[in-house]
DNA sequence: TATGAATGAGGCTTCATTCAT
DNA sequence: AATGAATGAAGCCTCATTCAT
């Protein structure tokens, strides 16, 4: 009887826009896990819906794909772009390591998986990501602290590879993602490094 | 009954030699074209044979796809053992790189797609690979020629994933795969290359 | 609490009462334009209500259409029972052909999706409406102004089938409705008419 | 061992165009049975495949339709064009009528579940038939076998609605479909009489 | 009482694999 | 041994109906 004053327990207020974040966390969760090969029941499942309910969201099993990529490039986006439009260019591709770092390792299989299947498709999807690194590449040769001939869309593609492999869960088993990312940063800061430097 | 045992075997031998070897080309083809989206029938049919016959080479879709990386493994690994063995480090690194530039550059979307799909198990397929990276860089570290403190396995991991990166198509469209080995040659041996060092 | 027992009541009732006519206008029109292709969900959206409240007027699917089918055949044989009832034999039928048509012409796909969908059921439906076709066949039969030995169920089932033919529809382009209805009726009371008549 | 000098028993020599024909045989029986209400499943079922060989056959349910309502138009086609260019107006409508009642009487509730299903578009299939009985018709005016001033159109019209009339079922049920073709001739004939005869 | 989001049984279709010829 | 038709489990999706708000 005292609880009668909270919500109501038995259904949380059945919000339909709560379903659509539930049923992508859930997806995110299944396909991170186990790649591609996830049935829309499971998904449902997972999300603690039925099927029908995740039909209502998302049209089917390939727009749910593109919600969850586009959701996650919209985050990822937004993070690096405030980096490198406020940061210097050393710290802004730190930033941007870090934050790419990240985002990839919450999808584990699917990042991969994604890119397989759709291959040359969702490439476009990373045309917007790529540029950002290498205008950050090339404000930094500009700037002087990165080397004035560094071959900036080989770089850029070099750090976007590394971030969609597989070999980061290996990686990552020690130092976990924060240490990776400050790994790389390392290994590339010095990649990239004058060639009259000695230390980045 | 005795001479109908032997010449026809022979040609059978023969001809069932030539079948597994268009299979696997076909496959090699197809894969390459469209990822892992392609049906055993397709496979069948570019090997102008019936699924049959496919089926009688490999037991099932797992064990195609096991042979054709095997198989291109086998032949990736005998190109660069020979060079990691006989040559310096930057040589025998730019050797590597040319060879798996030309070799995963057959598989267009299969290299990519094959990993995604199998995930950790294939990547053991990788480990050999890598572990000759890691060798011949660990070996120029030891002597020198490139930086002391260089983070090996992040280094090697790196250059993997560029090998298998969907983006080499792009990167490869100016100068062909050979220019593009030469530009990641370049690129990487001045990323690993001594601290005091200012010319590779 | 008493006045709020009838004021809204009443109110209620009436916008219960207009609702379910709207949905059964509704469900007219989306059933006559795509026969039996049509969603609850589509009806109800054509209706201006929720799918709860379709189905709050009505049990199931099943029973909408019983509802639609019921409404229009009691609407049909008022408009005959009188014809049949107070004038001659051929007049009654030109009166019956013309009510037909208009009725039927409303349905457009349904008349046949029903039939097809539920054979010999709903044909009971059609039975009193086919009754009073052969009354009036054999009333005029007995009366001489039709063809004594008349096949009577086979010119009522001929005149029904007309009815609701899709055939309707290319046939009413011309002359519309009302100069169809006029063809029908001379051309079935010719065909009717006494061996011995020259003109109906 | 007697036996073995037959065909072999287990599995009647798999010859894909019998199954084709057997599916569509069971199609036809299905469908005539109970309308479109009939799954895929069940059709190839009735037929002894697999779902997998009806697909095999027909690219879906549409495609099984089509094919079964092309062949049966086919049919009843080629038995009428012969009767409509070898005999008079008036057998040759018999002969129609014979041939139409009885193709359609196969049908059962197919005929009408496919009119009403796909409406105005499967109209587009019955052109050519109605066709042939207008042609029928107005030789036979021209003639002066049937009247001069018939209404060509509805009567072809009405005959083909009568054809695909669920009420044939009943109407059938004394004489059965050769009775009823010959009453419904007998109308017909009567019907569309010149309007001096007497007799047909 | 009206709403429309949620449900899930059930239908259609695909494709890896088997098997009769 | 080669062929490709046949198989059917399994996945995607629809839509009549229910139910929480």
């Amino acid at each position: 009887m005292t609880e009668s004053l909270h919500a109501p327990r038995r259904a949380e207020r059945a919000d339909s826009a709560a379903n659509r974040r539930r049923i992508l966390g859930a997806a995110r969760e299944a396909f991170a896990a186990r790649g591609l090969d996830v049935e829309m029941r499971e998904v449902a499942q997972r999300a603690g819906v039925g099927v029908g309910t995740l039909y209502r969201h998302f049209d089917n099993r390939e727009r749910l794909l593109d919600a969850l990529l586009e959701e996650t490039k919209d985050e990822l986006l937004r993070r690096i772009e405030d980096a490198v439009h406020t940061e210097r260019p050393a710290s802004a591709l730190r930033a941007m390591i870090r934050a790419s770092i990240e985002t990839y390792g919450q999808f584990g299989a699917l990042a991969e998986a994604v890119l397989a299947h759709r291959g040359v498709r969702s490439r476009e999807g990373h045309a917007e990501f790529v540029a950002l690194i290498e205008e950050v590449l090339r404000r930094g040769a500009a700037e002087g602290v990165f080397r004035a001939d560094l071959d900036v869309p080989l770089a850029a593609a070099t750090l976007e590879s590394l971030f969609i492999s597989g070999a980061l869960l290996e990686l990552a088993r020690d130092g976990g993602y924060a240490g990776l990312a400050q790994r790389i940063s390392d290994f590339f800061l010095l990649a990239v490094r004058p060639l009259s430097s000695t230390s980045p």
